[in-house]
DNA sequence: ACCTGAACACCGTTCAAGT
DNA sequence: ACCTGAACACCGTTCAAGT
């Protein structure tokens, strides 16, 4: 028995395609996705690169199926209440579930369309759009702009928006903020002054929640335009 | 006198730091991001891959300098009308100059606090919501999701999402839009029948009007909540 | 069915050297 | 001041070969 550590044993044992998925994704999430390379990947698991690839087609494939296991744990939206409750429902569980790997939500965006998951939310949006009296064209330029808006909350969060590894995150960060407050207060005072809340989120959820509003407030004022046009 | 073309002539006389920005952009644009390399960019001025060290420190600082660049020719928003008015003006302005480099435009992202045009659009955006009556908070995340939606309006645009280089993109486009017309209609009956406006724009003004609409009138009941909740 | 080894065409980048 | 040449450590990927 040659003697090999217990992490590359097991880790090697369990190579799968969806192992091999999951470790991209916490890959990324970790060290950035830069790190995110099929040699790296195959390290991490004590195999050669090319042992990658026949669970795998090439890392276009590997990237598509990270963007799908996203979307594949999206929770359903809820089925009851009024439209724009069901709405917010349809965003808050996107975000839910990208905010698990932000560095790697937006490789669901050319997935929504080709996956079972996406297109099921996507039917379920575009039904209740049109139910709720958008046109066609309104529905699914809506429908995108809630995957769009969970998307951006996500990805750009203040604090977590910068795509270098975890380690480094925190001294950028704080490097940023140094230098926004270093602005010279004659000319850039609000800047200044709001130095906190544009480098960082001190409150998650009242983060999200407030641009859940804003989608969903904006849905709403447009619904009344539309119900006014045909009346 | 050695025999050259003429046009690599007139791009080796030309090679500057600007001159590079701009080759970088439009390569990227026509031919995706993965076009955008040290190497390929010399080839293109005719000169070796080393002489663009000289005016560029490394790949990354090209990369800031694009979206640098990108931000410069935003046109500054209007001074009079209202605070929507005007809110409206910031993102159709940046709509306005992303949307000439849309696989470049997220580059924008980490320089708009950084860069001077930058921070003088986030500063009169700060302003404006806060003499709107929106917190230092509230302000903030309005201002960083104005900057959002024009983002994502623009590089998530129905049928020029792909990062593909130009002469794949419509291949790809017509292939999606096929997939997406051969879903059983049974079970997809709504995105089968908003393959169209789900995969293409045909009018592209109407497209961003629509977006802005949606950001502007939820910072307009939000504000009347803000409102609301003070008085 | 699943993995290895050698090889190829590409990257970004350093460093010393040319003019 | 501006550019070249050789070299290095990395990529993704193919192809033939092993078990």
């Amino acid at each position: 028995m040659t003697p090999r550590t217990a992490a590359a044993t097991a880790a090697k044992s369990d190579l799968s395609r969806a192992a091999i998925v999951e470790r991209a994704l916490s890959l990324m999430d970790v060290d950035g996705p830069d790190a995110v390379t099929i040699r790296r990947i195959a390290q991490e698991f004590g195999v050669t690169p090319m042992a990658l690839y026949w669970h795998v087609a090439n890392k276009d494939e590997l990237l598509a199926a990270m963007g799908d296991a996203l979307l594949a744990d999206v929770v359903p939206p809820p089925v009851t209440g009024s439209w724009s409750v069901q709405l917010r429902g349809v965003v808050e569980n996107l975000i839910e579930s990208l905010s698990r790997h932000p560095a790697a939500a937006e490789l669901v965006f050319p997935r929504i369309l080709v996956t079972e998951p996406g297109l099921q939310i996507t039917e379920f949006t575009l039904a209740l759009l049109e139910d709720a009296g958008f046109s066609r064209e309104q529905a699914a330029d809506l429908a995108r702009m809630g995957l769009q808006t969970a998307l951006m909350l996500v990805t750009q969060r203040p604090g977590a928006e910068s795509q270098a590894a975890r380690k480094e995150r925190d001294a950028l960060l704080a490097q940023k903020r140094a230098h926004v407050e270093s602005l010279p207060s004659d000319r850039y005072p609000h800047v200044r002054a709001a130095a906190v809340p544009l480098t960082d989120c001190d409150d998650e959820a009242a983060y999200y929640s407030f641009g859940v509003d804003l989608y969903i407030e904006g849905a709403l004022a447009l619904m009344r335009k539309v119900k006014r046009a045909s009346a």
